[in-house]
RNA sequence: GGAGGGGUAGCAAAGCUUGGCCAAAUGUGCAGCGUUCAGGGCGCUGUCCCUUUGUGGGUUCGUGGGUUCAAAUCCCACCCCCUCCACCA
């Protein structure tokens, strides 16, 4: 069976029948189940296709089991990415150029069509989403998932943008919006925020916004600015370090006179603070003068030729007893005969203890690195990240700190800065975490916006609302349920609006778009009506706050249309599962839930979340850089899809990370193979209506038992479970049938059983059993049949019993043939008499082994697996191995006869145990 | 530091909720046999150690204790590993 000719087959025919468009008229209960929509910048991987299948799997068993299933799919094209990528083929970027022909070639043939796509998306923006989205959903069509593909739109549209901006206007009317000051990265070329993608080599080695504390010393007429980002060391400064050659500037900022390089002034301006320079003046002018903590001690000013004079505030502050660089420029210092007499005199001053470090921590790891000297820069950022950290988790104030002595270095940090903010002995200063620039050539700081726009997940009700919300869902892995619940717990104040990238914009501030997270909360609302609002063409004007209110709220003034459109919310929801992967559980799903309840009545918040783990190739995470991202075009040209999902599926379970190994995936691709073969033959075996023989009973048990763990499984949630049945054990037992029966009894099963098989791996691998139903049904799709339930009359321990017996007989067998030493001949069985059973039934009464004390062979035997002999039923011995003689000898290749204790004389016969026979091999 | 997850045979990975049919599924690797058989594929068998003309014995599931007639499974302590800690989609 070629798989991509009769996958490609079935997708066809779904999409011609529309099979997966859900009727809202529909007399069976609803389903509403969603997976989060893709973001469309490039192609899709395997995690996807893991997330996706897991998510189909759900959608189509519940489509089987008598539900009006709605799984829909739309697109993500909010923020910065698709603008990167326009603007990046616009510059004519080599690189992404190349990304994005190679994935466009995956798609088209003709080169210079490729070209032309490439060229479209640098003119457009839009048509990256345009090219892309059609993309997108062409590769989760050959995945085969069920998605209702009528509903898809973008949070780009202008319907979209009307929706969102309804949900702002509720935000700010319940007052979850809040406005303050934010650092952000900023191009002071560009004249604005930068994102990863704008930043050189932002992806492999990104940049983040560094808060530091600006510690104001006293000196002369004003202030010298030293930045920090330990503010909880402040007991322990001896002294300031200055740059030489550096330029410093004397300003006016906000009314007060400071001294801070040169450099320094422009990003302080875009910090949000009011500067006039007054006065350059040369590092070396500082020197040897003295000025004032902010504890109110004096401390010189020393040469510190390690300061950066384009970082941050340009004074650096010393605390040689905690900061390695600061301990290292002093003995450095030392050695330079202008300044050993006034270095000398400085004793690094203690206030954190760690445990594992002595007195002065800093002193410690430079001589355990044993670093020389200031030159060693690499050592010594190594031994100041060891020592930040230890001492930030580990570290505890010591009594010279005052107010703060006893505290942890961690909680003391913030305590401190905000004290000497307070009392004016500080302020804030930002800087990048590394000196970066701009694709653009522009130099990337940090700005303050004075107005950034927040959700406040503290506002007044907005939590318990949420918190409500959760305990009443069902959260499948259910381990998940706590770190929802800690999330909870320390979300707090979040940017949600950006100064550029696709999306909507603010309605009461249109200077700003809503970030990308927090304009896809709740759209799933948007599935339900959207087909309505295009079938009504009501315009984006007609989407006002008022109409939407009505529609999921039911407040205001309902119109013919408006009461068209509601009625299609109050069918659809609320979202009765929602299927992603974990990754997005502390930000997207919690957001989800929080979004929900603020904007909808309780009876329209979500039911369930389910989650699946990541995926990783080969044992190795996944990574563009790394270039071991498997795309799900691969998969279906390679792999398939149906092997690709029973793979996904029947390998890990949903909370346990799927590793994609091609060696395994072939391994089952020959199992599979295997079940394709069985089906084959069943399916060309005409018709047997006899009555089931032994083995026919046995094959029909378990699949009765096989179906009944599949739907269990599924119900739990537990898909790995539902595939081991379903797939593993089915093929196993018919494999084993099909070593046992005869062509008249293969053909009973299949008539039996073939199709209820089929109906079981619909949702694992919809495309094989497509066409097998072809074969064997004729008519209708194996998709939309219903749910196979098979008799509980099938289902008979006593058949189950028999064949235990049988196997565990061949097992016997097997272990005493290679004893014997000899080329069997032929092999006698011999079953035990009454009195053994009679006898052993007694034994079996026992309570534990240890009641019995006898030495008897049979004794002997009890004792050692008493517990399972309680459990085994007993069978009819001989007629079981008499019917099963013709199945003996073609599995050993000799004539087996069948004897019973009391009527022979065989020399073995005292060996034969009730459920065990004794074997005689001659 | 906080939160979560995990340590099982050469490797990968089930089992642990509900203790006993667990020397422990399955796949892979390795070995043997078979196959109208070069290889591959397919089928069967074996793969902790010892023993064996008869279906046997011993020691295992990170380490150490405990509960129990019985522990991979329950309890306690310890060691080690992984993930996340955000404003990025």
């Amino acid at each position: 069976m070629d798989f991509k000719t009769v996958e490609a087959k079935w997708q066809k025919t779904w999409a011609k029948q529309k099979a997966f468009e859900p009727k809202t008229d529909a007399q069976a209960p609803k389903f509403f189940f969603t997976v989060p929509y893709p973001y469309v910048s490039g192609s899709l991987h395997v995690g996807h296709g893991r997330t996706y299948a897991v998510g189909d799997v759900f959608a189509r068993y519940k489509r089987m089991a008598g539900f009006n299933v709605l799984w829909p799919m739309a697109f993500h094209i909010t923020g910065t990415p698709v603008l990167a990528i326009s603007s990046k083929i616009a510059d004519g970027d080599k690189a992404t150029v190349q990304m994005h022909e190679d994935y466009v070639s995956v798609y088209e043939s003709d080169a210079s069509k490729v070209k032309k796509i490439v060229q479209s998306f640098g003119k457009d923006p839009w048509n990256v989403v345009n090219y892309y989205s059609g993309k997108l959903v062409h590769d989760f069509s050959r995945m085969g998932f069920s998605l209702d593909l009528s509903r898809q739109f973008t949070t780009g549209d202008a319907e979209y943008n009307k929706f969102i901006e309804w949900q702002f206007h509720t935000y700010q009317k319940k007052g979850y919006l809040k406005q303050a000051a934010y650092p952000i990265l900023y191009c002071v070329r560009d004249r604005n925020a930068v994102g990863e993608d704008d930043i050189k080599d932002g992806d492999s080695d990104p940049v983040s916004v560094q808060p530091f504390t600006g510690f104001k010393f006293a000196f002369e007429d004003g202030f010298l600015v030293s930045s920090t980002l330990r503010p909880d060391t402040v007991y322990g400064i001896t002294n300031m370090f200055a740059r030489p050659d550096a330029t410093y500037a004397k300003i006016r900022a906000d009314g007060q006179i400071l001294y801070v390089a040169k450099e320094f002034v422009e990003k302080m301006k875009l910090q949000h603070h009011v500067v006039d320079v007054l006065e350059e003046i040369k590092g070396e002018a500082f020197l040897g003068k003295t000025c004032t903590t902010p504890l109110g001690k004096q401390v010189p000013i020393l040469p510190g030729a390690f300061v950066n004079p384009d970082h941050a505030s340009g004074f650096v502050h010393s605390v040689p007893a905690h900061a390695p660089f600061d301990y290292v420029a002093l003995q450095d210092l030392k050695k330079d005969a202008k300044w050993k007499g006034l270095v000398e005199k400085i004793e690094p001053i203690a206030v954190i203890s760690v445990p594992g470090y002595g007195n002065w921590p800093a002193k410690d790891v430079v001589q355990r690195m044993k670093i020389a000297n200031l030159k060693e820069k690499a050592k010594l950022d190594k031994a100041t990240a060891e020592l930040y950290k230890k001492e930030y988790y580990e570290g505890t104030l010591l009594p010279i700190n005052g107010e703060f002595a006893g505290m942890k270095a961690e909680t003391a940090k913030d305590k401190m800065a905000l004290w000497l903010k307070a009392k004016g002995a500080a302020l804030d200063v930002y800087e990048a975490s590394r000196p970066a620039q701009c694709r653009c050539g522009g130099q990337v700081v940090v700005a303050v916006l004075s107005d950034q726009w927040f959700l406040d997940f503290n506002a007044a009700g907005w939590k318990t609302a949420a918190n409500q919300c959760l305990q009443r869902m069902d959260i499948h892995p259910a381990t998940y349920r706590k770190q929802f619940e800690d999330v909870f717990a320390w979300l707090d104040k979040r940017p949600c609006a950006r100064r550029r990238g696709l999306g909507t914009r603010l309605p009461f501030n249109r200077d700003w778009i809503v970030e990308s997270l927090s304009d896809s909360t709740i759209y799933m609302a948007m599935y339900t009506i959207i087909k309505k609002i295009r079938e009504l063409k009501l315009t984006p004007e007609n989407l006002t706050p008022e109409f939407f209110d009505y529609v999921f709220t039911g407040q205001g003034k309902g119109t013919p249309q408006r009461d068209a459109v509601r009625a299609e919310f109050l069918y659809w929801y609320p979202n009765d599962q929602r299927h992603t992967a974990v990754a997005h559980l502390t930000n997207h799903l919690s957001f989800f839930i929080f979004a929900h309840a603020a904007v909808f009545r309780p009876e329209h918040w979500p039911h369930a979340i389910t989650l699946n783990e990541l995926v990783v190739a080969e044992g190795t995470k996944m990574s563009k850089s790394k270039g071991n991202v498997v795309s799900l075009n691969d998969i279906a040209n390679n792999t398939g899809a149906d092997l690709f999902r029973l793979y996904a599926i029947s390998t890990a379970d949903l909370a346990a990370t799927l590793d994609f190994r091609a060696k395994d995936v072939e391994a089952l691709r020959r199992r599979l193979y295997k079940l394709y073969t069985i089906w084959d033959e069943w399916s060309a075996l005409s018709q047997d209506q006899k009555t089931p023989t032994p083995v026919v009973r046995w094959l029909q048990s378990k699949f009765a038992s096989i179906a009944q763990k599949s739907t269990d499984a599924i119900e739990r949630r537990a898909l790995r479970d539902y595939a081991q049945a379903a797939f593993f054990e089915a093929l196993n037992a018919a494999e084993h049938f099909g070593s046992r029966a005869t062509p008249a009894e293969k053909a009973q099963a299949a008539a039996l059983l073939l199709k209820p098989w089929i109906g079981l791996l619909c949702p694992l691998i919809p495309h094989a059993c497509e066409e097998y139903w072809e074969k064997v049904e004729g008519e209708g799709l194996a998709s939309t049949s219903a749910w196979p339930a098979l008799p509980k009359e099938w289902r008979d321990e006593q058949s189950e019993a028999a064949e235990d017996f049988l196997m565990n007989t061949v097992s016997d067998v097997r272990t005493i043939l290679p004893l014997v030493k000899k080329k069997p001949a032929k092999i006698s069985l011999i079953v035990a008499n009454a009195a053994k059973r009679k006898k052993m039934a007694e034994l079996l009464k026992a309570e534990t082994p240890d009641q019995l004390t006898g030495d008897s062979f049979m004794e002997n035997f009890v004792r050692k697996r008493l517990y399972e002999l309680k459990h085994t039923r007993p069978v009819d011995e001989s007629a079981i191995l008499r019917e099963s003689r013709a199945y003996l000898q073609s599995v050993f290749g000799v004539p087996f006869e069948v004897l019973e204790e009391d009527k022979t004389d065989n020399p073995r016969k005292e060996k034969a145990l009730p459920g065990k026979p004794a074997v005689f091999v001659e």
